[in-house]
RNA sequence: UGGGAGAUCGUCCAGCGGCAGGACUACGGACUCUGACUCCGUCAACCUAGGUUCGAAUCCUAGUCUCCCAGCCA
């Protein structure tokens, strides 16, 4: 059958799910993305969203955007803000299913007194360093508190009064009753309750308990009638606790956890921690700088969602811990701009080209096509006149071999203008440096094309001197110099593998004048030297901000490096 | 010296008893008004050792290595 050939490969997670469907066991999958708004989401979580989102389009279920908000003195509006911008504009919608935990509050409260009536929870006086202490090694078991054995009145009467606000912070927590010597540390007795006079961006001044995640990502689960909870390897443990949960209370729903293995992508950093450092220490300039690894920063930098979610389907999703190269993401980004990316001409380090026998008063407008393959993007006015930048790239007095850029006697094209060849150079007398590029440009070539059919390898990209606009590019770098910056020596740390060419700006490159008007957010590709994204947020009437997203392949930079 | 998980080209992901395949990278070549794109091609892997089997990446046994767990974080 050839459907069965085309179809795509599923990953271990689809797998499960249709097979669930297969077999009935559900009409259609229900996930959630669960944040906790205490930071801004990066590439990492995209991952997690292409995933849980993915599922719930490719079979027809539903996935809700649920905040996971149970720690009040981590967690900020802002943050919950800016995840919901970052999930729509990744491409994500959740419709109406919008939740918090904090919304369930009341009812996993109840479920924790249930536990309590039911015996298998109790109030626990020890300090924090004793629990620490009680709980034993990974290879010795702990021993019980003190405290294990009160009654259930008892137990709940100091629950209530917890919940009443009577205990100061620290000074007892409510733990679930199930066994201090399992091998599993999840499993000794693990806190549920903790008391927290702190004032949580939702619920205000509501409550001084708060419950934990263990106790409240299952409930919710059941709740919301999640039936897929698709969560990274590091809660693998917790899954023990999670099933006991939901099997010891009645719960409206059974829902499954299932681990993959988070992503992790060389030369970048991903724990949030680390991300705050590299803010709060002026590493960066911020949390959407385009060197951070948010999707704001990427964003600003010109990664498109497309370009992202395509990163997601390419890097797949396992239970192996891995590390993808970060080529894989730009050859992701260069594969959507490429197509959708309108072209324009800048120049980054300019070199001025006198066309001799060009009139210095007259000029042309060239018409040209705003990208190569699709007529349907429409074409641009590009001025053409007697004086021109072009890139010093593209100039060489001693042509090493191989070269077809311009030099003394050689001609070259003009993309969409005419062909050049060059005269004579000007050169500053006192450093010996060409200044000045001298060429006559053949008339009979208009458009950059010759009746003749003579070959011409070298095809530059150019900017009318008089005509250009200017604009600030910055070209951006991979943030680190070590592929696994975490990995670092003996007496270093992540940061001493920060790149300080990471960031180069240009101050003022001639761009073609039709960028003027660019709007703000949009990448263009500039010929021959890579995708570049207007900036969303210096751009102001006048001046023009653009960041390098990505570079084009050189391929003739690779054979010259080679020698 | 505890428990859980994982090991397939340099990287990521498939293959679930029957020809180890795709993508990225690298390297060739063709094409080209972007040294881009596109197209074609090449290099390149089953952690080890035993066993079962006509046949093992896949099943069994024993090792090795890596990751996770001792928050009143998630």
């Amino acid at each position: 059958m050839s459907d069965t050939a085309d179809a795509p490969r599923l990953d271990f997670i689809r797998t499960i799910v249709a097979e669930d469907i297969r077999t009935g066991k559900h009409a259609a999958p229900a996930t959630r993305f669960p944040p906790e708004p205490n930071g801004y989401l990066h590439i990492g979580h995209a991952k997690s969203i292409c995933l849980n989102f993915g599922i719930a389009n490719e079979f027809k279920g539903t996935c809700n955007l649920r905040f996971d908000d149970t720690n009040p003195t981590k967690e900020e509006q802002e943050y919950v803000d800016s995840i919901q911008e970052d999930v729509r504009w990744l491409g994500f919608s959740w419709d109406d299913r919008l939740y918090f935990a904090s919304d369930y509050f009341e009812k996993l409260y109840g479920f924790a007194e249930k536990l309590i009536e039911m015996g298998k929870a109790y109030v626990d006086d020890q300090t924090a360093d004793e629990i620490r202490a009680n709980r034993g090694t990974l290879t010795t078991p702990g021993t019980d508190s003190p405290f294990r054995s009160r009654t259930v009145d008892e137990n709940m009467d100091l629950f209530r009064r917890m919940r009443a606000g009577e205990f100061p912070d620290g000074t007892r927590v409510l733990r679930a009753k199930i066994d201090m010597a399992s091998p599993n540390m999840v499993m000794r007795d693990p806190t549920i309750y903790r008391i927290r006079h702190a004032h949580h961006h939702r619920t205000g001044d509501t409550w001084c308990i708060y419950p934990m995640y263990d106790f409240t990502h299952c409930l919710s689960d059941s709740m919301e009638h999640i039936t897929h909870s698709i969560c990274t390897l590091e809660f693998e443990n917790n899954r023990e606790l999670y099933d006991w949960v939901l099997d010891t209370l009645p719960v409206p729903s059974r829902p499954r956890q299932y681990e993959f293995a988070r992503l992790n992508i060389t030369y970048m950093v991903m724990s949030k921690r680390r991300l705050i450092q590299l803010v709060t220490e002026g590493h960066v300039s911020c949390w959407d700088d385009p060197r951070m690894p948010t999707l704001q920063g990427l964003r600003r930098r010109g990664f498109t969602p497309e370009s992202l979610r395509l990163f997601a389907e390419r890097i797949g999703v396992s239970r192996a811990a891995n590390t993808v190269e970060i080529e894989m993401l730009e050859a992701c980004l260069r594969e959507t701009l490429n197509d959708s990316a309108p072209r324009a001409f800048a120049v980054l380090r300019p070199i001025k080209v006198v066309i001799r026998n060009y009139p210095e008063n007259q000029e042309e407008i060239f018409e040209c096509p705003n990208h190569p393959e699709k007529p349907e993007q429409g074409t641009r006015s590009i001025p053409f006149s007697h004086e021109l930048w072009i890139e010093q790239d593209d100039f060489r007095e001693v042509p090493p071999k191989g070269y077809h850029r311009l030099s003394p006697g050689k001609e070259v094209r003009l993309r969409h203008a005419y062909y050049i060849t060059c005269v004579d150079v000007v050169k500053d007398p006192a450093t010996g440096a060409v200044t000045e590029i001298i060429c006559e440009y053949d008339p009979a070539t208009k458009g950059g094309w010759s009746q003749d059919g003579r070959k011409i390898k070298g095809t530059l990209h150019w900017v009318s001197a008089k005509h250009a606009a200017t604009a600030e590019i910055r070209l951006y770098d991979r943030l680190f110099t070590k592929a696994d910056p975490m990995d670092a020596e003996e007496g270093k740390d992540f940061k001493d593998y920060i790149n300080p060419a990471a960031l180069e700006t240009l101050p003022a490159c001639p761009v073609e004048p039709s960028l003027a008007t660019l709007a703000p957010e949009t990448v263009v590709q500039f010929e021959r030297l890579g995708y570049f994204c207007a900036d969303r947020r210096d751009h102001a009437p006048g001046k023009l901000v653009f960041n390098r997203s990505v570079g084009l392949r050189d391929s003739w930079a690779r054979q010259e490096k080679k020698g």
